[in-house]
Parts: structure tokens; sequence; C-alpha cells
DNA sequence: CGCCCTATTGAATATAATCAACCGCCGTGG
DNA sequence: CCACGGCGGTTGATTATATTCAATAGGGCG
């Protein structure tokens, strides 16, 4: 399903500040991959080898299972991930995956052998600092996301959604405000825990309110603050971007 | 808040078998630390230090945020942890702890210096998977919790809980069927992201069914392969005790 | 052009929240 | 010993929120 690799050099990378690869010493290499859009990076079931992938460009759904039991829809989203994160933390341990990692839009990753970098070498003790941040950080955040599952309206977490992506396109130079939305309706649904129908509602009621403008998947946003204070009860910040610091200081 | 400690040889002890502490090397001691009912472990903010802890005995709430900020009831439960699991692995690199963690009843932990026995010595690496596969295990899990949260009704997340408790009593030697609830129906109500209210309609209802005797905060299931058609499809097996054998058998 | 798939809209229904009252247990103090 | 008050838990009535089922709109693509 990945449909072209290459050798990549770590040390003239562009995201070497962010990414595990580069810190482990200035001779490594790692595979990039480029996948197409709606095809997976991996599919539950299929083994695990020693690799982290870390995305470069693009994004992608973790889903539940296989990604396509064809009549079964039932495919549960679990989360997005989008550039710069990190995939595959979940499986270390793991002989099979457990879930599927589907590109939303063509997209490119790099491979990372994490045993040989972060175990091996001169810099292991960062690499192990690096590998740990990750793993805890995943798991934050997934706590984080459970506790908006539990404690929320579905009108809430589609509004911490577009903060998400909305951040997550700022830390990649682009404009905050506006960008497209790489899921479906479906997907978002499924993500929040919702039917397709009632973020169809939800989203309509948005733009009645002149939160922002959306044409098909093509986002503006008019109201961050707005937004804001309907995510969190009007405090900023879920410490975000701590972590990210951390993770290019370590 | 902790009550008292005192130190424990690993190579003795009756749970060595599940234990990272104890695949560290035959002369492996670590700290055994008495918590009294409703006294914390350790609460958000606080200093995390170099350990991570093994439940003995008893049982605990995960809290986000401190977990009496007195006037503010808004505590939420992220998860409750039981014997035999761990706690504080989310908090690997961190400098303060994200969460509070809450003795449900009078408990018993192992406090464990995960950074000494996972990165020297001679049964290292075998550390390390252990490490990494509790981390990963704990990711699962999370996820588990959070397809429950978004896919589910009330209805079922609730069977799910009580076939975990149960599961988990059965885990320690117990009688599967009977066992006392640890939390408050409020603990309940937070963890299901439903309110209070709700968790004693549910068991009102699971009585009427016939699903099971409840008094005050015992319990006794009467129809578990109901509950378990209700909690998952009809399907029988979240594979977690698969995990508990990799766990043992590293 | 016409089909298929995604997305939208509407009406009726189900599920859980909210507000409010009440019960029963337990510890305290008269 | 019993009365009191507090807390955890239960129950009821009403309302809000999201689901379900069904029908429709619109874009992309052969």
């Amino acid at each position: 399903m990945a449909n072209s690799i290459e050798q990549n050099n770590c040390s003239v990378c562009s995201q070497r500040t962010q990414c595990v690869g580069a810190a482990a010493g200035s001779q490594t290499t790692s595979h990039r991959i480029r996948i197409e859009r709606h095809t997976s990076l991996y599919e539950a079931g299929s083994a695990v080898g020693d690799q982290i992938y870390h995305i470069r460009s693009g994004s992608f759904k973790v889903v539940r299972g296989p990604s396509t039991p064809d009549s079964d829809a039932d495919a549960h989203v679990i989360g997005f991930a989008l550039a710069p994160d990190f995939i595959g933390l979940d499986a270390l341990d793991q002989l099979e995956y457990a879930n599927s990692v589907v590109a939303l839009e063509d997209s490119v990753v790099c491979s990372i052998s994490w045993n040989r970098h972060a175990f091996e070498g001169r810099r292991r003790p960062v690499m192990r600092a690096h590998l740990h941040a990750l793993l805890a950080r995943e798991m934050r955040r997934e706590q984080r996301a459970a506790l908006m599952l539990r404690n929320t309206q579905a009108e809430q977490r589609m509004a911490d959604l577009l903060l998400t992506l909305s951040e997550r396109q700022a830390t990649y130079g682009y404009q905050p405000e506006e960008f497209r939305l790489p899921m479906s309706r479906c997907d978002i649904a499924s993500y929040l825990g919702v039917t397709a129908e009632c973020v169809s509602r939800l989203l309509l009621q948005f733009k009645q309110r002149a939160l922002f403008e959306l044409c098909r998947r093509d986002v503006k946003l008019l109201d961050m603050s707005a937004l804001r204070t309907m995510a969190f009860g009007h405090e900023p910040p879920p410490q975000l971007q701590q972590d990210q610091a951390m993770l290019a200081a370590a």
C-alpha cells in the first residue's frame, strides 16, 4: 500500500529539530515513504516491525480494526494524525498492529528504526528520553481526548477539533484561520462520537453564529476566541506547545 | 499523604512474576507504601521522581487535576487503577504530575525506581521491554476506553465496567461474580461520562432485569453472559489477559 | 449526461441531563 | 440513648441533546 520509498539523510532534514531520528547523530538515515490518499500506512493485523513513523507532510486517520471490512462501516476513528506527529507508538511491544492508519491525502512519512537509535550509539540517553517523551505525550493526549468525550457536549468537541487543526496549521507556518479539512464529515463524526447528521447540524450552527465560514471542506475561522470559550470554559491553554518545546530541547 | 514506607525484597515478593521490579534481579529492593483510604498517592502538580508505582493491593481513582480544589467538584475521574496495575507511566517525561491518584480503600503500592532498573545492570534489555510493554499497554487501554466513550451508550459502558471489575477480581483469585465496588456512584458517573442520577437508574434497571444483585456497594453478578452481550456486541474478548501473559513472559 | 457518493435537511424519537425532593445510613453531640 | 445534621444515594418530572429514519441536494467522475 505504501507507494514509494527512498533513502533520506536526517542531518539535512528540514524537520531535524523536531525529529527523533535526527537527534541520533549526523550520519543517520531513515526511509521516506510516500503514501497515496486513501491507502493505508499499515493495517490492523499486519506485523509490527522495529519502526515508528514520523509524518513529514499530510494527514492520517487512525482506525480501530481493519480499515475496510467492506460491508462493515463501523470502523471507528480513534484519532487523527497530522504532521509532525508520530505514529505507531502504541505498538512498540506488539506483534501485530491493533489499529489501521489511512492517509487522508497524499502524504509523506519517515520510517525510523527506534530500536537501533534509542538503544545504541553515543546519543543513546538522549534518544531514550525522546522516545519516552513521545510515549508519555501520546498517553496524555489520549487522556485529554477521553476527558473531552466524557465531560463535554458535541458542540464543544467540534470546537476543540477545529482549534486543534488550526493550531497545527499554525505550527506549520500557515495562517491559523484558514485551512482545509482533510477528513470527511463521517470521519469527524466517528472521531467526535456522534452521527454524521449531528456534525452537519453543528457546522451549520457554527456558520449561522458567524464563528466561521465553510464551503465543503474549506474552513475560515472568524471568531477563534468564541471557539476557545466554547471548547474549554474560556481558558486559553491546553499545554501542547510546551510538549513540543520539550521535545525539541531534548 | 503516604502513610508508611518500608523496604521490600522483590525476590520473595508474591507478585514477582508480574512485576517489573523483580525481573531486574534477585537482590532488587523497592519501597512498599501504605496508603490510607481517601488519601492521595500523589497530587497533580507535585514533582515527578524516578519511580513508577505498582499496586499490590487496594484500588485507586485517577483524577484529572488536583483531587480536592474544595469548592470545585468537577474533578473528573479519568480512570480506576486496581491491583496489579501500574501507576505513573504517563509522567515519565514530566516534571509535574498532571493527574492525582487517590486511594479508594486502604491500599499498598510498591515504588519502583524505573530508571535504575530499566537502564542499568545485566537484565537491562528485559527491563526495557517490560517498561515499553507497560507504556504501550496503557496506551491501548486508553484507546479502548475512548472507543467505549465514543461508540456506546451509558448502559454498555456500565456493563463493561462491571465486567472489568469482575475480571480483575478473578485474576486475584477471588470469585468473579461477587465483589464490592470500591468507588462511589459519583466516581462511577464521572468515569462513565454521565451523571450520578443516571448511574443510579442504570443500576436499578440492571437489578430489575436480574442481571445482578446490588446492596449498597456489594455486587453479585447473576447473568454475566448478558452483561457481555450488552457491553460488546456479543463477542467475548477484549484481549487483556494476553497482555498480562506477555508481561509475565518477558 | 447521469450515476454514485458525500453531505445536508427535516420530523419523530430516544437517551441522558437537569432540577428538585426525598431516603437512609452514620457519626456527632446533647 | 436518641435527636440532629450531613452525605451519598435514589427517585420523579421536565427539558435538552443527539439519534434515527427518511428524503433531498450537490459535486466529482466516468
